[in-house]
DNA sequence: TGTTAGCCTG
DNA sequence: CAGGCTAACA
């Protein structure tokens, strides 16, 4: 798997030891699949990760108000007292149900602890900055210690105190805590943008030559090098944002009341999306599992000195894999069995085949499709639906396949993300195009070119463009006639009689060869009338060719009549220029 | 004459 | 899946 390591990342690793420094940056890059766990505790990236998950943690309950800021604690160490009692009280604080009746000294002192769990927060990550190369100051960690002991010194006896004197220190603590984090937490920022600007002066030095040391975005896009910068790019802009965040959101926490059902940080959602409008548009969660699982350096390894495809967007990923694994689930199927017998293993909603299609024109470096990968690293093989009877051997062997096709549809899906993209209607068909045609097959099999207009309405329909949807689906109407064909002699090979003894169902052979080619994902749910329509068909074919009338050249015509007839209406929301998102959502 | 379906091939 | 080709059709 890391065998491959990437010419970039040995001249990162060459550039790093020169320089003597181990960055955060680098780390974000460069960590394993299990990139979370690989974090050191309180290293910078534990920042960006702890952000990311109280993202994730937000985006998990589909509500952001009921959201409890709990799940967005950055885990504390466990020498780490101080910020562990601190969340305690915290979580005490904003236990949802535990505390309704507060009078006003409770919620002073609620306020107070809750107060005391920002700070710990605050403290967590000045913490992890302070474990940054040398760039950070060291006075953080002074400031650390010495707020702790402020914590320390007006703790416990709030409660012997009058209320006004509470109510008066207790805001001059207050006002003065937040001049000081506020100070602190800019100067973070400042300290992170300087170790930002290090980066990427390294990254200018290596190749200035290439493009003047300029990071326009046409530059970026020019190689797999400057994709890489791209990507770091973007990584920088984030990071500051996301301190920006942090800062602004400490701040306003501290100027607010207690909140328990704050939602901390802005989702991820707000935070990476470009455009809704855009088809390319993905959901946050996948974007959230992107962060969470994907494999940088391979990605990275598997882009540089890639030349980036432009001009033909069409890339189907891999179908020898998707076949192969399809070709060794039939051989493990009763000969006689091919037709209307029941395969108990595919389960209908198995999200596993996911890179049998590779999103179009991503513009974000991150937001990799890897809503299949987090499920197939973690289900291997056994999640594409297929039970495999293989040995242990060769299960291990199916399991690096996958993991391989996955990644090479990342990097796929990398590599088109750097390709020049223009707003608004693409010029050309997306490979999301082609799958949207392909689900659309399940309800008509011979759309006119006006309709195929008006679903396609995202799409600047010239000669060319037209001519290609209508070819994808004279190719669609090719396989899935040859399909029955096939399925119809086989039947008739297999010694069925009666044309009724023809069903096509969801367990039915034929039936999951169509599926896999017009679904290969399986993640849409086909409509009955496709299975009712491709009886009909494999009928007619098992009739005409047990009737001998496939010696005329010109037989199967009479069958495309009939076939022809059977349309049914598309949904409306095929029409919805990312319907293959929202579809695949459900 | 332009468009499209279907067949064959790579 | 795309390209090339033919035949049918408007």
């Amino acid at each position: 798997m890391n065998s491959h390591h990437s010419k970039k990342q040995d001249v990162l690793e060459c550039q790093e030891a020169q320089l003597g420094e181990s960055n955060v940056l680098r780390k974000l890059l460069k960590s394993g699949s299990s990139y979370e766990d690989n974090i050191i505790p309180f290293s910078g990236a534990t920042i960006i990760t702890k952000l990311l998950k109280s993202n994730k943690a937000t985006r998990g309950t589909g509500d952001r108000e009921l959201v409890i800021p709990r799940n967005a604690e950055p885990e504390p160490l466990q020498e780490d007292t101080c910020s562990n009692s601190s969340q305690e009280s915290a979580e005490a604080y904003l236990s949802p149900l535990g505390k309704i009746s507060l009078n006003h000294l409770d919620s002073e002192r609620l306020n107070e602890e809750y107060l005391q769990a920002k700070r710990a927060r605050v403290e967590n990550i000045i913490r992890g900055m302070n474990h940054l190369p040398n760039v950070m100051a060291t006075s953080i960690g002074k400031d650390c210690d010495n707020r702790e002991n402020k914590r320390k010194q007006k703790l416990p006896q709030q409660q012997q105190h009058s209320f006004q004197q509470l109510v008066s220190t207790h805001k001059e603590q207050k006002v003065e805590e937040r001049r000081q984090l506020k100070l602190q937490l800019e100067d973070m920022q400042k300290q992170l943008r300087q170790l930002q600007e290090k980066f990427f002066q390294i990254y200018d030095s290596t190749d200035s030559e290439a493009d003047g040391g300029n990071l326009s975005e046409d530059s970026v896009r020019s190689d797999g090098m400057l994709v890489g910068k791209h990507l770091a790019e973007t990584l920088k802009q984030e990071l500051n944002s996301a301190m920006s965040q942090v800062v602004d959101t400490v701040v306003n926490v501290f100027s607010k009341p207690p909140r328990p059902l704050l939602q901390v940080f802005p989702s991820l959602e707000d935070h990476f999306a470009f455009n809704r409008n855009n088809p390319d548009f993905h959901t946050a969660n996948q974007r959230l599992q992107c962060f969470g699982n994907v494999t940088f350096p391979s990605s990275l390894d598997l882009f540089v000195g890639v030349p980036l495809p432009c001009a033909n967007d069409q890339m189907e990923a891999l179908p020898l894999v998707v076949r192969k694994s399809a070709s060794e689930h039939h051989q493990s199927s009763d000969p006689g069995a091919q037709i209307g017998h029941p395969h108990p293993s595919l389960h209908p909603s198995s999200l596993s085949e996911n890179t049998g299609f590779i999103s179009p024109s991503f513009r974000h470096p991150f937001s990799l499709p890897l809503a299949g990968y987090s499920f197939q690293s973690t289900l291997g093989a056994s999640s594409t639906g297929y039970s495999s009877k293989d040995s242990p051997g060769s299960m291990d062997l199916s399991r690096e396949t996958t993991s391989l096709r996955t990644k090479m549809a990342s990097s796929q899906h990398l590599i088109r993300s750097c390709s020049p993209v223009l707003p608004g209607s693409t010029e050309g068909l997306s490979p999301n195009h082609l799958k949207k045609a392909k689900l659309m097959f399940f309800y008509t099999r011979y759309p006119s070119s006006s309709m195929l207009k008006m679903y396609f309405c995202d799409v600047k329909f010239n000669r060319c463009i037209t001519s290609q949807l209508i070819k994808w689906f004279s190719n669609f109407r090719e396989f899935y006639y040859i399909q029955m064909e096939k399925f119809a002699r086989q039947a008739i090979n297999d010694g069925v009689a009666a044309v009724d003894d023809i069903i096509v169902s969801r367990d039915s052979e034929l039936y999951k060869v169509l599926n896999m080619h017009y679904n290969k994902a399986n993640d849409f749910e086909v409509p009955e009338s496709f299975l009712e329509v491709a009886q009909i068909a494999l009928r007619e074919f098992f009739s005409a060719i047990v009737a001998g009338r496939d010696v005329d050249p010109s037989w199967k015509k009479a069958i495309y009549k009939v076939i022809c007839k059977l349309d049914s209406e598309v949904p409306q929301i095929f029409k919805s220029a990312n319907c293959v998102q929202e579809l695949l959502q459900e």
